[in-house]
DNA sequence: GAACCATGTCAACGAGTGATTACTTGGCGA
DNA sequence: TCGCCAAGTAATCACTCGTTGACATGGTTC
């Protein structure tokens, strides 16, 4: 279903050839391309409904060159993992008004315009192989971690600890909420919507 | 892969029929078996890494059969969820308390034995057929409202609908979480472990 | 015991998938 | 201009999946 254009039309826009006139040739662009199509369908679909045709249709590119770039499937997903930025940005906010702040505007409608829905998508998708879903795992892990630190709790308090993982399970049960029901006014709501609430359970959470 | 056991092997021990001989030719077993088995997978791969070879193994039973009971693979998905107990139990809590105890139940762990993970998780996974999701979608809907009714806010009331399903969005997270990723303390909290915090944060969100 | 039908078995199909190979083409350096 | 190699193409293979229809068999009814 969808749009499949395997014919030539020109709308491989995504690669990001600077010049006006865009070459044919071009190795960087072409993985490129293939990077971004892989990543919005691997976050929209998962891993079993995204198919290595329409990734490349998608990118406008033909199938065999994914196994160039990234030698297989399991490659390109790996390489959409690697991609995907940080949360929250460069460094974490370090209290709790700041954290509040930031988890607002991290998980309101519309943030993560490049990737559709909210990047912590793409590491919850289950491969089925055990490699990538280590991978997959230690990226979850390390976010929780930084959490974690970001809530001033030492890794011997357990009961801080579970509190702020439960904030990490807010974020992504609001990420998949949104990405599955349609919920209302969840599913579209923004920054100022969600900065009161959230900051009453930070408090609650971590104060 | 996985264990194949098409032969006669009298594992067929999840049919429940009571008498201690086991028969051979019993539909309402058979139905039972098969329904378990792919409530079991679906929750745990989701409906694209189900294949009803494998349900028809785990059931220990011919894989036409499933097209006899169910008639297609969308047909067994629609039956399994069908199954899904109401979370919650029958009556919601009608107070703050009581809805945090309530939580703290469903969503420690262990819970929820007969399904091995929360059963909310079905509710979550992508079918790829529209009429399955929109199924889908209308029961996760069904269970917010409940949430919604229980915390007393009024249908008129947008942020206090926006902060009951920011709980829903909670426990759909920890749901989620505890599936994907390891994540501990909180993988294995009991409902002892989750009632503080989960009192704090219900009395954050609709105090 | 015979007829009959629900239950269960078997083997195969067609579609779609990831993977792979042999081939063609474009553009750059000498 | 001419090789040469990276970049891109087309075709196909091997495999798994859901689905299907023809067939076997048990057990109930008369």
């Amino acid at each position: 279903m969808a749009t499949r254009k395997t014919d030539g039309s020109p709308d491989d826009a995504a690669a990001g050839q600077p010049a006006g006139g865009r070459r044919r040739r071009d190795a960087a662009a072409t993985r490129e391309a293939l990077l971004q199509a892989a990543r919005d369908r691997f976050m929209r679909l998962g891993y079993d409904r995204t198919t290595l045709r329409d990734v490349a249709a998608d990118a406008g590119v033909n199938l065999a060159l994914i196994k160039r770039y990234f030698d297989s499937k399991e490659g390109l997903f790996k390489a959409a993992l690697a991609g995907t930025p940080r949360f929250l940005g460069g460094e974490f906010p370090q209290d709790r008004a700041a954290l509040a702040e930031a988890l607002s505007h991290q998980l309101s409608a519309g943030a993560w315009p490049e990737f559709g829905e909210h990047p912590v998508l793409l590491l919850l998708r289950v491969s089925g192989d055990e490699r990538v879903d280590s991978l997959r795992r230690q990226a979850l892990q390390d976010f929780s971690r930084r959490v974690l630190e970001a809530s001033g709790a030492g890794r011997d308090d357990d009961e801080r600890l579970l509190r702020a993982e439960l904030l990490v399970a807010l974020g992504v049960g609001i990420a998949v909420v949104r990405s599955t029901v349609g919920l209302q006014p969840l599913g579209d709501a923004t920054s100022d919507d969600l900065i009161g609430p959230l900051r009453d359970v930070v408090d609650s959470l971590l104060g």
